[in-house]
DNA sequence: TATTGACCTGGAGTAAGCTCTAAGTGTTAT
DNA sequence: ATAACACTTAGAGCTTACTCCAGGTCAATA
């Protein structure tokens, strides 16, 4: 798969498959004879996984880690483990952070649903 | 409450303080006589909106036009309520995103115990 | 064979959101 | 009164994560 092809099956451009590749978010993709990526199965899973994580708000820095981990081999499982769990539990706050600004904002929009009935605005 | 004590309240720089009000994030500070802040209950309860939705990820720019509407008087609240509802659903979004991710990392973690255990590490 | 078009690299540029610095002012303690 | 200290502003600098650009290569088509 070229990157063109990639690029639109994930919607990354181009640049960002390349950036990520050259700061090892993924790992070295595979060449053609004359030297343009020519995306694998394997290559396009660990930009699917980027992609998730990012999206998710992961640092690219730890994505780095992580491949930089799974490169080395299996000694480095409980590593990756360690890695992933911590991440997780980011996660797991940043949630709980936005459920509490949702809960916020529906309060507030309530109040300002009232006020465009009544013309009565409770308390700011 | 001087901007040193609005800092540890709310855990934000004094540099961060001083910047979102630069910049709209919240309305003009209280001030005494020789121009120092002096943060009144209704300035902080503005910094702990900022900061709740600052860290659920809002961006800056929709909190500085919710300021500007909300100093702009009651008949911005149609505005200010399409804004809130507009904001909380991409935060809904994000919470979904994350929870995609989080069931992801649930599922790599669960492989790399079963590694640990095992030795074997079943497909990546 | 000349040109088009997709790709390549290295490096510079950009946007968002702070964070830091310099130079100055006002209040308080010695 | 002089030093110390907390504050002020304007503006520069930093970090993260891309995003863009210039100059070059290669394969295919007119």
């Amino acid at each position: 798969m070229t990157i063109s092809e990639a690029s639109k099956k994930y919607n990354l451009t181009q640049d960002t498959l390349r950036y990520y590749e050259r700061i090892g978010a993924i790992p070295p993709v595979h060449r053609t004879k004359s030297g343009l990526r020519d995306y694998t199965q394997e290559d396009c899973s660990w930009i699917e996984l980027v992609k998730c994580m990012r999206s998710a708000g992961l640092p690219v820095e730890a994505i780095i880690e992580y491949v930089k981990l799974a490169r080395e081999g299996d000694q480095t499982i409980p590593q990756r483990k360690l890695l992933l769990t911590t991440q997780r539990k980011q996660l797991q706050k940043q949630m709980e952070t936005i459920q509490m600004a949702i809960t916020r904002l529906d309060y507030k929009i309530s109040r300002y649903e009232e006020a465009m009935v009544t013309g009565v605005l409770t308390w700011d």
